[in-house]
RNA sequence: GGCAAGUUACCCAAGCGGCCAAAGGGAUCUGACUGUAAAUCAGACGUUUUCAACUUCGGGGGUUCGAAUCCCUCACUUGCCA
């Protein structure tokens, strides 16, 4: 494990001014649903449990949706609980389903490296030390070994198809024109069958996870009763969305990875520093350890002085800090306050500007490149027509300053040190590097 | 297995032989106003060598001077029947 990524760890705590942990994350918002809340708390409030949460390798790299579970996870490990976290092998091939559509199959052996890549991400935010160390398991192990004839008869028998088909995520599905394959179907019975495994092996008697995943959640604690007689629990955290109704953890479309070859730590920085003024203190408090006292100050401070943007500042950071570490958000702010700076770039020294373009989006070029293909080469637009208009529209800056012709190239613009800053709208950059 | 309906750009959704690069809405992007916020107003939103050309309407084939629109076929989806 990366050394930022323990140095995070030993930085956390939960707020002791809550009486539990049932209490504060129910303060925190991350509770959406969940099984009988006073069975439920007293568990938590009880000697150790231990709890699971499971990540499909459905891509290279998580993201901020998962970062809430992880963080949850380190919260009540923080209160004494045992973490396991689970990285679905098994269920990776299969795809939950989606509201809209059926998923496309992925490569076995894809999902085999994006499940090492995963567990790589997940291991840096629960502890491996102590009494109630985390511990890491794939769903593979299990379910591999299984037949079909074993599958039906031992797991099948327990599930009603009445009972699979009332699902939202199933019933959703079937109401759509999309439909849904008996490949999907299914994936309910395998994230039921791995509670199951887990409290037969471990003892494991609470599964966290997002609340589009009650249903399947639900599936596990279901079939421990009709199994083994006995009763687990299940959190449901809501959803987070905007307050504008857009989608939470997209940048540009895209979504926010934790990875940082997927989302650079700047724009993950810059990500949370734009978050809306009537978001901002609900994400600090799922995604930050920051105490009760602490976020209501800043919450003070939103209403006081919106302008200087002090939660965003401090969400950005600690947030940033906590996936990149503190060096990583150290260069991502110098890299913003001399390119955002008040306009003159060519009065920074060349070394700091550098390192800045290091930090964008960035591509080499000769001095004659047409700044319509250049924006193209940075990711800044996708093709050289949509450079056209954003030029036309007067949106596109060089070195802050604004570009007039479609077809102007970097010359006269290249600053001292063979670099240029491209600017698309108000605050997407990106670099240049031009040699001698 | 039979019958019927359907598959349009990032998403939803019109179009049903030429006036279609394809209405409308959402999302997204840009400008103005701002606090690297929200709201609002305006513009853009297939590609390109942009007064024009080129490639698109599930895949393939055909009819026609001309097809997203008609025919055949394949794939997929939904509904009803078995």
């Amino acid at each position: 494990m990366s050394d930022h990524a323990i140095e995070q760890l030993t930085q956390q705590a939960n707020d002791p001014s809550f009486p539990d942990i049932w209490e504060e994350i129910s303060w925190r918002g991350l509770v959406h649903v969940s099984t009988n809340v006073d069975d439920l708390k007293a568990l938590l409030a009880g000697p150790p449990i231990t709890y699971y949460c499971g990540f499909d390798p459905t891509a290279a790299s998580l993201h901020l949706g998962n970062l809430v579970q992880l963080l949850l996870m380190r919260r009540l490990q923080l209160a004494g609980h045992k973490p396991l976290g689970l990285v679905g092998g098994s269920t990776g091939l299969i795809g939950d389903p989606r509201p809209t559509a059926e998923r496309t199959l992925q490569d076995a052996s894809t999902v085999a490296q994006w499940v090492g890549l995963l567990q790589a991400q997940v291991s840096r935010y629960v502890s491996f030390e102590g009494d109630n160390a985390a511990r890491l398991v794939n769903n593979l192990d299990w379910t591999a070994p299984l037949s079909a004839i074993d599958f039906l008869r031992d797991v099948g028998k327990h599930f009603r198809v009445g009972t699979m088909l009332k699902k939202d995520a199933v019933s959703a599905r079937l109401n759509s024109d999309a439909g849904i394959s008996y490949t999907e179907f299914s994936y309910q019975i395998l994230q039921g069958m791995d509670f199951l495994e887990l409290f037969r092996s471990y003892g494991c008697v609470l599964q966290t996870g997002g609340s589009d995943q009650w249903g399947n959640l639900t599936s596990g604690t279901d079939l421990i009763h009709r199994a083994e007689g006995s009763h687990a629990h299940a959190i449901g955290t809501p959803l987070i969305t905007n307050s504008d109704g857009t989608k939470f953890g997209k940048s540009e479309g895209n979504a926010v990875w934790l990875d940082p070859a997927m989302t650079s730590p700047y724009a993950f920085y810059q990500f949370w520093l734009n978050t809306d003024d009537a978001d901002v203190i609900a994400r600090l408090k799922v995604f930050t350890f920051l105490t009760r006292a602490e976020i209501d100050e800043l919450a003070a401070a939103v209403l006081a002085e919106p302008f200087r943007r002090a939660a965003q500042k401090r969400l950005a950071w600690l947030v940033t800090s906590l996936v990149h570490g503190e060096g990583a958000t150290t260069a991502a702010i110098n890299a913003a306050d001399a390119l955002f700076g008040q306009g003159e770039l060519a009065h920074l020294d060349t070394a700091t500007l550098a390192s800045a373009l290091h930090e964008l989006p960035n591509t080499t070029a000769a001095a004659s490149a047409a700044i319509a293909q250049l924006l193209v080469d940075t990711g800044l637009t996708s093709s050289v027509g949509e450079s056209r208009r954003a030029i036309d529209q007067g949106g596109v800056y060089v070195n802050n300053v604004r570009v007039d012709d479609a077809a102007a190239t970097l010359d006269g613009s290249v600053l001292p040190g063979g670099v240029a800053v491209l600017r698309r709208g108000k605050k997407t950059l990106a670099g240049v590097f031009v040699p001698e």
